[in-house]
DNA sequence: ACAAAAGTGTTCCCCTTACACCCATGT
DNA sequence: ACATGGGTGTAAGGGGAACACTTTTGT
């Protein structure tokens, strides 16, 4: 047992380290690691991130993301579930990806904090969520973030959420992303929904409908049919498919 | 002051934790934060990656990415730059962008180690690079990897090389990230051979052409030409232009 | 009957592809 | 002269955009 690069005492090598590029004396900093989720879904046509109100300084009353620190043992991966889990109530069968890793020495002013960035998408949940400890949490469209009458987020939140949006925007385009936001089975209507709350964009439903299809293993055909909500032909049901990538990619009007 | 979520003292609220999803009781795991480049380059007409032997247990002998823990103060960008410049004497001029976090439990049998890994592009380097304690670095073609005579690679750092090539092969598409591989000023053959190595396929040369030109800011003529070596015209030498983005894309066959 | 939504057919156009051909240089 | 690589021209085919039109339901 010795003290050596990882700064603990562990029973493996005692070797100075020549694989790691810190200076040979240096002790390794200490790191809190934690896990935010960028958690999207649609609600009435509008793409929606899920935020909860802060009780306690720093940033009190301001919104952030759900999130916590990284157990023992725990992968991150897990730990990103279980922190969707116990602030949503969510035991998510959607999609979940990791987003990026945000790690700027002061961006939580106590102490140096890592966060490894979540982005989850999740079809309307009929119930509103509340946090395990009752705490305020709602659904803000991505939309309002920025304006006047939005909420104002904490740490460097804002960036983060802004990095999930776009990641999700561009993920439209050459994966089967879009299902993750609906229920199964869903019509291609509520698919091209989708894309258009997503993008902001209006899309023309037979040509959606021939790309969508024409792609082998988006979605299949499930055999029944929506029954109509205030008038029109009933539309046929469908669900996700095995296939991985859209080729080619629908792609967004010009950037 | 007061000891709370973070772990540490500090000088600000004292509140118990509402935010955080962490048992009231626990403490902070103790996580070593590591940062490791995947350097990849063109030699020769093949993408290779840039890994160093290891001299000391665990998986001495087997070859591992430049890497090391990150700084009390330092920004992960700041690392990436650091361990890059330590190991390679490379001051990147080049491309350097944050690739994905690995924090499986028992990735560094020694202790909780989660890495932010990097991709970093860059020309081929005319000196031999050599690590800042003269350890044994080299080059290996990517394709060589999984193969019996390849380097066995240490950690879960085969995953995190497939995961840089897979992300820099992608980002070919619909980036301007191929001229990262070339040294200014270059011809469009050159660029054309960095899709070529790293898709493994032969592109048609006027048509690559055209679509390269027709992308505005993608390059720019610089008004000169090269001197051809063993025969051949003459080609135009090119910069990297300003775009971000290529529309449309420059799309690899069916995947 | 009318509105509304699903689904089909059709046309135009741009982009990609493939390949023939010309240009400029080294040997 | 010939090989080699850079660069232009051009015709065929596929996919996307736009939109007319048909089908099936609710009111």
């Amino acid at each position: 047992m010795a003290r050596h690069r990882c700064g603990q005492t562990c029973p493996v090598a005692t070797n100075p380290p020549s694989n790691a590029a810190i200076p040979a004396a240096a002790a390794i900093p200490a790191v809190a690691v934690s896990v935010d989720v960028v958690l999207l879904t649609l609600r009435s046509g509008r793409l929606c991130v899920l935020v909860s109100q802060r009780a306690t300084e720093p940033f009190c009353g301001s919104w952030a993301l759900p999130g916590g620190f990284v157990a023992a043992d725990e992968d991150l991966d897990s730990s990103a579930r279980r922190q969707l889990a116990e602030e949503t109530g969510v035991t998510t069968t959607g999609h979940l990806e990791q987003l990026r890793t945000y790690g700027c020495p002061h961006r939580d002013p106590r102490t140096r904090v890592v966060s490894v960035a979540y982005l989850a998408l999740l079809p309307n949940l009929p119930q509103p969520t509340t946090g395990r400890d009752g705490q305020h949490a709602r659904w803000w469209p991505v939309e309002d973030l920025g304006s006047a009458d939005g909420p104002t987020l904490a740490f460097d939140h804002p960036q983060i959420v802004a990095d999930g949006v776009e990641r999700a925007r561009g993920k439209l385009e050459y994966t089967p992303l879009a299902a993750a936001f609906c229920e199964e089975p869903f019509t291609l209507a509520d698919l091209r929904r989708v894309y258009e709350a997503a993008w902001g964009v209006v899309l023309d439903p037979p040509n959606f409908r021939r790309k969508v299809l024409s792609t082998p293993g988006f979605v299949v055909a499930v055999g029944q049919r929506s029954s109509p909500r205030g008038g029109g032909r009933p539309a046929e049901l469908y669900r996700l498919g095995s296939a991985t990538a859209l080729h080619p990619p629908l792609l967004r009007r010009s950037v």
